[in-house]
DNA sequence: ATAAGGTCTGCCCTAAAGGGAGAGTCAATA
DNA sequence: TATTGACTCTCCCTTTAGGGCAGACCTTAT
């Protein structure tokens, strides 16, 4: 006969946990001393204090031990309750890893912003452009309208996408109202559906410049991007394209002195 | 301004949780009125509603979410606790597959055994044996000591057990002390280690039988196996083999009148 | 006998709400 | 204006699996 003290060493359980099971009747001790409530257990104690530990070691509620234990006397009848409980397990951990990936995205989306910051000077840069597959929303209105662009293409490519979203600018002119836009992200594949146009947009040498601060002071940026342009002697190809690097967030607006914002000319001649 | 209700549709948080966030201050009503106690919200809560959902749908706890929005103003800020998070989650899964491991090998334990209980006769059988892999460990004892043999592998090939534990009989005839037994699990892979061989145990033309049944009455089999080896003229060859398909399990010592074991005389001429 | 340490019950605490009681409030209708 | 029905308020209890603590009681050794 052993104390709760002495027991719950045998068992490794807690003499807390030991009284709980008492008292929902899962592990009753073998001896309850009249005078002082004293709790007394014995070898017979032992094997069920270990399923019990095992079943809790495998995550079932104190209620899923008591069933297990009261219609169960054999391996075979708890392989129902080990399924149940695989599968609930296993759709546990397919809502976790949707988790992970939308913190990862995050994560990474900040990653990227905060080398950008470091590792840029912030001038006009001639680079090599890769052909990119895209699916686009094309429209006339104002800047503005691109957010509920943004959206339909996310909801029709989902995580097809895999890249930063932008603008491409078919005026060869500064317009407010009435603009041609075309809204657009990368994707790794995709259909044409209603309105969203999944194509190739050519690459080939361009200009670039990363803007850095609110959308309202894009204007010097345009500027200094076309001057360089027109030093050069070349002849700027439309659509022009503007990538939104780091805006406002998915949580936070952030503050828009850290928006980084990329024009770029694309096909330069 | 929206009541808590129309507020509660809007937001998609219940009128509980509603309450519950304004007691701990990470989300304000507009207006409390002094007269009714009547909460009312306006459109500068939705969009922190729409934060503190999301980052309960990524399973921050409120007290997280408090300091989320306390000390970040930006994504950038939060990247922290998003990689904390992740690296719990990650561990949790982790924890997770385990778990999913042990109900797996137990599920898979027991559907064999329901298998082996349907699908044959409780007959003799000749059949061909492929060479196996095994770690055993030999002794000379009681049939009762492979208890701790067993536990030895298991401890010592952890993960690399991959079928039926068994015993070898060394011993042309019955003892019941001071028998040569080696007990013995199939392996994956392993190494020699102090006490417990790692070899490949030669396979061939073999008879096999089933035993229904209690350990104690494994004799009446032992003899049928024996009277059919001699019947057919068949030399056997020793070891012999005792492969324990199902008896007390894992969880529950289970019916003796369910236990199945496999007699195995490997190599007859 | 006394002291030390073990054990008892009972109460409160955790996290994130959900449920319900009983009272008060708002808005529309008769 | 009165009433009705729908809302909302606060307060309290419940959930899980125990942990922590207080004050009383018990066992065992010296």
């Amino acid at each position: 006969m052993y104390s709760i003290g002495e027991f719950s060493r045998i068992s490794g359980l807690s003499i807390k946990a030991l009284r709980l099971y008492h008292e929902k009747e899962l592990l009753i001790p073998t001896l309850i001393d009249d005078q002082s409530g004293y709790r007394y257990y014995d070898h017979k104690n032992v094997e069920r204090a270990r399923i019990i530990k095992y079943l809790r070691d495998m995550e079932f509620s104190l209620s899923d031990i008591g069933e297990i234990l009261k219609d169960a006397n054999d391996e075979a009848d708890v392989v129902e309750f080990f399924e149940k409980k695989k599968k609930e397990i296993l759709s546990r951990i397919h809502q976790q890893k949707n988790i992970i990936k939308n913190l990862e995205l995050i994560i990474k989306t900040e990653k990227e912003a905060v080398m950008a910051l470091n590792h840029t000077e912030f001038e006009v840069e001639e680079k090599e452009f890769d052909t990119l597959l895209i699916a686009g929303v094309r429209y006339k209105g104002k800047y503005s309208d691109c957010g509920e662009a943004f959206k339909k293409i996310s909801k029709a490519m989902g995580w097809n996408i895999c890249g930063k979203p932008f603008n491409l600018y078919y005026d060869s002119e500064y317009k407010e109202e009435d603009a041609d836009i075309e809204t657009c992200m990368p994707v790794k594949k995709g259909k044409n559906v209603e309105g969203i146009s999944v194509r190739e947009l050519p690459g080939g040498k361009g200009v670039s410049l990363i803007h850095k601060g609110p959308y309202e002071a894009l204007g010097r940026s345009y500027e200094k991007i076309m001057a360089y342009i027109k030093g050069k002697g070349y002849r700027p190809k439309l659509p022009t394209r503007e990538v939104y690097l780091k805006g406002p967030g998915m949580i936070f607006k952030g503050n828009p002195e850290n928006y980084l914002t990329e024009f770029l000319v694309v096909g330069i001649q």
